[in-house]
DNA sequence: TTAGATGCAAATGTTTTGCATTGCG
DNA sequence: CGCAATGCAAAACATTTGCATCTAA
């Protein structure tokens, strides 16, 4: 589960050196993307602060998710749904992953693979330049299949 | 260069097939696609087009595209700059291949690595399922660095 | 002739923005 | 107190759809 302490203290910081406020909806959003612990859509954040915060509107959770993002403590997905997702960082730094969705019955898992990662380094190497970041999803489907990703995030 | 004919030929299979009809509008975007050759955005296709075709309006073009892809002539991609983009798909079969992009001046270049592959397919084996598809997208920037990926597409 | 395709305009879905008001620091 | 943030509504985009008209087969 995600170090929710680790996340608000790293927003906090995150506001305080810029001289951006801390306000309740800035905190009850990192809470509930948190605790909710997968890849949550934007639709189904605004649905939880309204739990606790009745008035909250989709400019803010739209505006403040951006703003988790770029204090690195939310991840921003989109996984070709129409639907954007985000989910809780991590704490360490190197906790890095990719996805598996099922385009069947929507489930994403994560993996993580060192060589897959070192491959990419070695391609772009070729080219002089080095990896800023990348996206690799990896579709599937349990359709009529193997039992399906646990939804195990 | 796209084998152009190869592709008008496949797309003429498909919509006889159907039933459907072999309109100029569908002719003219295989061709322009074809003809540019890289990741042509919807809006580049629209006004390529609409050089031969100028009452051509952004619905055909939508439509057309969305049956291009159906019918394997063309590729879709989303790399995240809200700009859907399209090249004309390769004849020969085994002609996949991922991505790079700059995010500094938007070169886009081409990869493929086998291992890569088959590293995918050992991860989602090891879940007892295969892979549907997958989108891998390498991010470089040539911002005060060496030279960017040449637009060699 | 006729089912399918086109072109326009209107509708949709997602995300952003203007502005008056609220509230953190 | 003063500036940043909020909430609402309106705007901005990308994409889709309804419908009358046109056209390939």
């Amino acid at each position: 589960m995600a170090d929710t302490l680790a996340l608000h203290a790293r927003l906090t910081d995150y506001m305080q050196s810029r001289g951006l406020k801390n306000t309740r909806q800035r905190r009850e959003l990192l809470g509930v993307l948190a605790d909710a612990e997968g890849h949550v859509s934007l639709d189904e954040l605004l649905a939880l602060v309204q739990k606790v915060m009745p008035g909250v509107g989709y400019a803010t959770v739209y505006r403040t998710m951006k703003l988790l993002v770029e204090a690195s403590v939310a991840l921003e997905h989109r996984f070709g749904d129409g639907q954007t997702r985000y989910e809780a960082a991590a704490v360490g730094e190197d906790d890095h992953h990719d996805h598996i969705i099922c385009v069947h019955c929507g489930h994403i898992a994560e993996f993580h693979n060192a060589e897959i990662e070192r491959l990419q380094d070695v391609e772009v190497a070729s080219l002089g330049l080095e990896v800023v970041s990348h996206r690799h999803e990896i579709f599937v489907s349990c359709q009529g299949g193997p039992p399906c990703i646990e939804r195990a995030q």
